[in-house]
Formats: structure tokens, sequence, C-alpha cells
DNA sequence: AACAATAATTGGAATAGTTCTTGATATTGA
DNA sequence: TCAATATCAAGAACTATTCCAATTATTGTT
């Protein structure tokens, strides 16, 4: 249940402001979309489903919509070779596991308690400020 | 030393077929290239320099021969966001990390005994075929 | 509430990296 | 040597994304 007794929409409710960066109408419905649909959808995908909340959007705007919520930390943009960008709404740190098969996205969480510096060797001094970890393989179901 | 007495050049020799690869004098140079310059060039940074051995050769004879390396597991395609793919001819499993201020890009290999699945909570099933890490941020030298 | 200043949106043009196409050239196997 | 196959070169085409200029919306100030 939203706060609004009258309204109409399922959906959840979205602030005015996130993280300081002004939420439009047009970064409302994307941001929605990507709540929704957990599939990883690149930015044209985003652009298709929007349109039927907001006819008139651009495809222009679609991308600056991303890429503020990107800038902001509200979402995460995910690149899988030179493929479309993908976006993703999990802020935890995560990797990606792509099934080649079906072409499903996975996220891929870590284990509790590991940090990426037990396990990598980074040189000396360095300090990560972005992590991106891709997997790509198949299921095997037995 | 190379085992041919009379050669002129200092390079390693690179045979004639590598993994099922016919080794043109074309893939062989921008193999040398790889190999000698280990900054993760671009297709257009291997282009540039195989030009002086083969001042004929195309960009897109370069992209061709990258993909035949890639394919055949000779060397690997990094990417770093959108960017440009780079190219690497350390087949060691190992990540990236890419210095914000210098640009430079470091392998990152894993410490040992460490392996992927020990860390991540991958999908039941998940037969990993291929794994990108890539890191960016800042090294700090105190 | 009106207004100026600022920010966001739109639609189309521009860009960059990469891939595709076609004809020429080289290599292999018979 | 000849035919079949693979590779190469040059440029055109493609695609995801960004840029640009004009319009529209929002904010803060009086």
């Amino acid at each position: 249940m939203v706060s609004h007794s009258h309204e109409h929409t399922p959906e959840v409710e979205i602030p005015e402001e996130i993280s300081g960066l002004r939420m439009t109408r047009q970064r409302q419905e994307v941001y929605r979309i990507l709540q929704q649909e957990r599939n990883h959808p690149t930015a044209n995908d985003v652009f298709m489903r929007v349109k039927d909340r907001l006819p008139n959007i651009s495809l222009a705007t679609v991308y600056n919509c991303l890429e503020a919520l990107v800038q902001h930390g509200i979402i995460r943009q995910v690149n899988f070779d030179r493929e479309s960008s993908r976006y993703c709404p999990n802020l935890n740190e995560h990797g990606h596991f792509h099934d080649e098969v079906t072409g499903v996205i996975h996220d891929v969480g870590f284990k509790p308690g590991v940090h990426l510096a037990d396990v990598l060797n980074l040189p000396p001094g360095a300090l990560i400020e972005d992590v991106e970890i891709t997997l790509r393989g198949k299921i095997t179901t037995p």
C-alpha cells in the first residue's frame, strides 16, 4: 500500500529527489522501469517500455536520465563486452553472470566476508573506486 | 637469442601456426606488437604501430587479425566500459586495474589458491566460460 | 503571482568504434 | 599447375551513444 489512499497506481512512490538528483517525471518513470524489470534492460529497452506512460519521451532523454541516475549512484551501468550498456537498480556490490544460452543475466553477490583486496594481487597503493565483474557461461541443470 | 643465427631481428620467432590458426604475416606482426607493447593497446594503436613493418595493412585487417587471435585463445580482448576494446597477450587468468590518473592498465592476478567459485554466490549449475574483472581507481603512493 | 535564471527535454544531426562488402591477392591441396 | 579456399584491402555501412540548438519546465526571488 502506498501512502496516498486515493492513488490508483500500484507502483512504489518515488520521492521528489534522490541523492541530490531532482526526480523529474521522466527520471521517475525510467527509474520505475528499472525497478520493475530487473532484466538489466538496455537504454532502448527502457525507451520502448517507458513510452507507455510518456509517449513523447525521446531516446536522448532516456540516455540522459540513465546517465543522471548512474552519476548519482542510484542505479548501475553494466557492460558486457561491447554490447549495449545495461542498467541495474541493485546497488549491493555484485557481479553479473550472463547465461549464453538463455541470455538471462543473473546478479552474483560475494560470499559473506569476502573482500576483493583479499583475493586479488592489486598493485600497491591501489584505491578501488569501481568494480565490474562479468562472467559468461551456461547453466547446467542436471 | 633466436634460433636462426643469420637473423637480424631481435624479435621472438612466431611459428607458422598457433592453436590451429594460420599465422599469416599480418597476424604475426599484430601478435608481435601485442607481445612487445604490453600497454593493452587498442586496435587503432596496433594499426599505427604495425604500419612500420606493413605499410599497406588496413585497419580492417588489424581488426580481423585481432578477432582471429582472440577467437583462437591466443590473446584476450579487454573492455573498459564502452571505450575502445583493448588487447592483451597475458593468458593467465587475471583482471585489470585501470588507473584513472595515469591511464595505465595493470594486470591483476588472483592470490594463490583463490578460485572464483569460492568467493562468489554463483547461480546453481553455473559453468563459467569467461571472466572479466575490471577495476578502476587511483594509485596512492605515500 | 510574475519574472528571471537555471535545468531538463526533444528531435535530429553528428560521432566513433566496429563490422560488412566486394574485388583482389595469397595459400593450400589435389 | 590448377581449382578451391582463405585472407586482405579499401571504403561503405552500421549502431550505440553523444552532441546541439531550440523549446519547455522548474526554481528562487521579489
